[in-house]
DNA sequence: TTTTTTATTTAACACTAGTTAGATATTGAA
DNA sequence: TTCAATATCTAACTAGTGTTAAATAAAAAA
């Protein structure tokens, strides 16, 4: 019990690595093995199919970037300022993405070409971390710290795309994480408009 | 040869609406025939190869959107602010995305998924666009229309983010896209910062 | 130790999809 | 109309992959 709790978690560390690699199609069971040290067909004793194994990957990968932000944002005082708690928040979603979790990665890489059914089923999830920034702009605008004539759906969906794709561009070697955000940050409320 | 260039642009055609839908890996040259209105196998006619066919796509659809842009912005008067011209960009940008071009949207959606040695050639296009891109902003900020602490390198990277993740959410009864494009250029400009 | 349950392996199946070969039709020129 | 080039089709090949079945090894329980 203990044993077969461990190959089952390798086997999913190893998919999520393969699917943010190489994609869900081109990744094939022998592969995942491989990783897991495990021979292909092993899987199916703790998976039913391959369609399931990279929808839990998915749900890891958005549950992992969702507890992580909202565990970050909770902790602070009650009295910090939205400003900070966004800043926060993109640091925290960019150190997820960028460093800590091929689940999330693998999430934004495979999400849109994933069969339907499974798109479907984990939309909510989706929806539940959207609704966490949803919240987080909606306060800070009530609390005129983001401008109210400002578009706060388009704002969202604006920043969450731009964050989500920097697994594209971003390599180890770029600047620090908590720099991006800082700068992203102010960017974002202050504006880039000279003098 | 009249006929024959019009079955290979819609064997293209085709290819594009595929890749998009579903995906290079999922989209089988039955599915590309179908489409274009040919057996599978009379593909070989015209490509060598399913990874051509990707490689031609992806090529097309940077350079819609590359040609596009350009030829929007070259169309301003000489004396044209500059935040009108970046605004320009992003709804040009967005309209070929969104609206005019499968083939843009299909190498968003398969660029990083696509085998490394067309992922290779096909690099040296996107640089161009972003070429494109960065100018824009240096000119911006050389004209002081832009704040000379902002790291444009950045701000590229994340308008252009941004700009190629909207495909992802946006839906054909969302607002108008000129609409879009001005509030977000207004955004990023003037900032969310309340007073 | 023996026996049963759990875990993993090897072998085989079935099916799909890219590709090739050869036959056939269609077109354009002589 | 006839012949050659172009264009497209059908049939077949090959290789790979998800999946199942049956055999075997490892671990736990008796």
């Amino acid at each position: 019990m203990k044993k077969s709790d461990d190959t089952r978690r390798r086997i999913l560390d190893a998919a999520a690595k393969m699917f943010r690699r190489k994609g869900y199609d081109t990744t094939t069971l022998k592969d995942i093995g491989k990783i897991a040290k495990i021979r292909g067909p092993a899987i199916y004793y703790y998976f039913s199919s391959k369609e399931q194994l990279l929808e839990e990957v998915l749900n890891i990968g958005i549950d992992r970037i969702h507890d992580t932000v909202e565990e970050a944002i909770e902790e602070l005082a009650a009295d910090t300022p939205h400003r900070e708690r966004i800043e926060l928040a993109v640091r925290v979603h960019l150190a997820t993405l960028l460093q800590h979790s091929d689940y999330t990665a693998a999430n934004i890489i495979n999400y849109n070409l994933a069969p339907k059914k499974i798109r479907k089923r984990h939309l909510i999830r989706r929806e539940k971390y959207n609704d966490c920034w949803r919240k987080l702009l909606q306060e800070a605008q009530k609390a005129g710290e983001i401008d109210a004539r400002v578009d706060l759906n388009l704002l969202r969906l604006f920043l969450l795309s731009a964050l989500f794709w920097t697994h594209e561009w971003y390599r180890k070697d770029h600047e620090p994480i908590a720099q991006m955000a800082s700068k992203i940050s102010d960017m974002l409320f202050d504006g880039v408009r000279g003098t």
